[in-house]
DNA sequence: TTGAAAGCGCTAACAA
DNA sequence: TTGTTAGCGCTTTCAA
């Protein structure tokens, strides 16, 4: 039995490659990653027994040297139903594609984490280097997960937790371009829809959408219906509204799945959307635009924010020190007709 | 100098917490992923171990020994300017989000690769079990890179290579369905306009296209033009054939970017759609949703060839025997303004 | 049910 | 410019 008999065809090597090459291992390794200078004759040698025996890199094996996973990781929070439907996770897909464009950029991946049930437990055997978490409420499950992975993070929206960098989508100054231009528009008597999660989003709008009616003399009515119950929850809640107050004439709904539903219940209720009832939302997604009539919405400039988020986390994880607030362009209206003036 | 005063706070490893357990790594390997039997009394000190010391599981270790780097790759190779623009990936990013939520079921998590210019490069760090390519074209780049980390792949749409599983999006029957339409709908003089790269996609379109039109006694026509150019190229195009057939009253233009040049075109030419010109397109994404009129398209059961590929792939990764191609339901005419009958 | 020990493939420190 | 060597943290035999 010679040493060319054998059989069990195992994985080429580093070592297989270095001999190949007469070389060692090491010089293969700064070969392949260029961190120190190889003689060109020398890297010829190795390119040719890398290409001849077919080698390639064990990423488990660099990533546990280097201690990179070389991936990030995008995680996304929002109740199911709410993201679901129509516009299927439109938000995160949004932010997703820009992010992972800008991580490739810098030779890191982006793995895709939409809501879900366990998800410490489907994460057992992902590997991340930082995470980008959307919008996340204040108990956010993620939260637990990622404290414990001890990566770095960046929030797009607003940070749940004191300390936590985040991209501002400017909530404040959303809330009051919609409320101003529902005023505007003629409006005078138009409830804020939102949910019943915990979320910094929703308390700004609130307060901001209550100053403001309060300082133009009007009455604020917040109206909080469970986001899990997606659409019929936003119709049954317009619907009840309507009852006691006939005059209703403007809803402020920024969820865009609660939206679809406020729309569908003016339908059932048979007012016209912008003739009766005006109706804004804040996400300019497919539910924005394909609702009938369209809906006025406004531009966060998600694609810039995923990729000031995405460079910053990609800085913090390589060591740099990231100022914790990135500034965005300001939001800017999307005028439809779902609301236009008088 | 005492034990407790060493200082450089190194990562816990499952040695520390063997050790805070009185118990072998290899028990707490056990106990962790329950591959063997672990005496409850046991488990429940390594368990204690791991909570007082805040141990995390190194995941690139972990993979390195069971060479599994957790996830899996979907990457999309059209032109960038087809994809980007209005609806911005939106074919893939559909495909991701089914695939992301079905992945992570089974503990896998999905990165996402979008075109890049050098693939090989950027994802030189980036570890994934298998990969799933969104529409691929012959001679796709990732192809390459593909073979050279030899992975599974499954391929959406159809298979750029002999022996490629993949999930079949069905063409030829896509393009029966839209021709067929624009027929009864009572066209009778329509182009069709496709891209120049070479695709599966479009050679069957084509095929099926000419078939049918020639044995309804039409002559068909194929306009070809440069995806990466557009929506300007579709208009261009359009403008162009106008100008050569102004009987022209219908175009079939499966690419939904170039549909939107298209339908730019046809309002430059002061060609009403549909009175004048029926346009039909195949992806049902938010250009065909949002274009006015909303296009005629065409529902693909993306969201179930995204599933059923992914566990395909998943299949394949542990092991399984896979058959070439899984069968989708048939592709479904959804009807809209932009093909109205007469 | 548990322990001991080998070693996955790579990179980085040190030496030459 | 290159070689030598140690060891990252884990799982998995084999033995008890």
């Amino acid at each position: 039995m010679t040493e060319t008999t054998k059989r069990p065809e195992k994985r080429v090597t580093v070592i297989d490659v270095a001999r190949a090459a007469q070389v060692s291992p090491g010089t293969v390794s700064n070969a392949i990653n260029g961190k120190r200078p190889v003689d060109s004759e020398t890297r010829a040698r190795i390119e040719k027994a890398i290409a001849t025996l077919g080698y390639v890199p064990n990423m488990a094996a660099r990533g546990m040297r280097t201690g990179r996973a070389g991936t990030i990781a995008l995680f996304s929070s929002m109740p199911t139903a709410v993201a679901a439907g129509a516009s299927k996770l439109g938000f995160m897909m949004e932010i997703a594609a820009s992010a992972a464009q800008v991580a490739l950029r810098r030779n890191v991946a982006l793995v895709l984490v939409p809501p879900i049930a366990a998800p410490a437990d489907a994460l057992r055997n992902v590997p991340f280097d930082g995470a980008l978490l959307v919008e996340p409420a204040e108990d956010d499950p993620f939260l637990d997960l990622l404290s414990a992975r001890a990566v770095p993070v960046v929030g797009i929206g607003a940070a749940p937790r004191a300390g936590m960098p985040c991209i501002d989508l400017h909530y404040r100054a959303t809330a009051k371009l919609l409320t101003e231009h529902l005023l505007s528009a003629g409006s005078r008597s138009f409830p804020l829809v939102i949910g019943t999660s915990a979320r910094q989003y929703y308390r700004e709008f609130e307060e901001m959408y209550c100053t403001i009616l309060a300082s133009a003399g009007l009455v604020p009515r917040v109206i909080r219906v469970d986001e899990a119950h997606g659409e019929e929850a936003g119709a049954a809640a317009v619907e009840a509204r309507l009852a006691e107050d006939p005059a209703l004439d403007g809803v402020l709904v920024p969820v865009d799945a609660l939206a679809t539903g406020v729309m569908a219940g003016l339908r059932a209720a048979g007012r016209n959307v912008p003739r009766d009832v005006r109706v804004v939302t804040r996400y300019d997604g497919l539910r924005a635009r394909t609702e009938t009539p369209p809906l006025t919405a406004v531009d966060l400039h998600l694609e810039e924010a995923a990729e000031r988020g995405t460079l910053a986390l990609l800085d913090m994880i390589e060591g740099a020190e990231t100022p914790p607030v990135r500034l965005l362009p300001e939001p800017a209206l999307v005028l439809r007709a779902s609301s236009a003036p008088e």
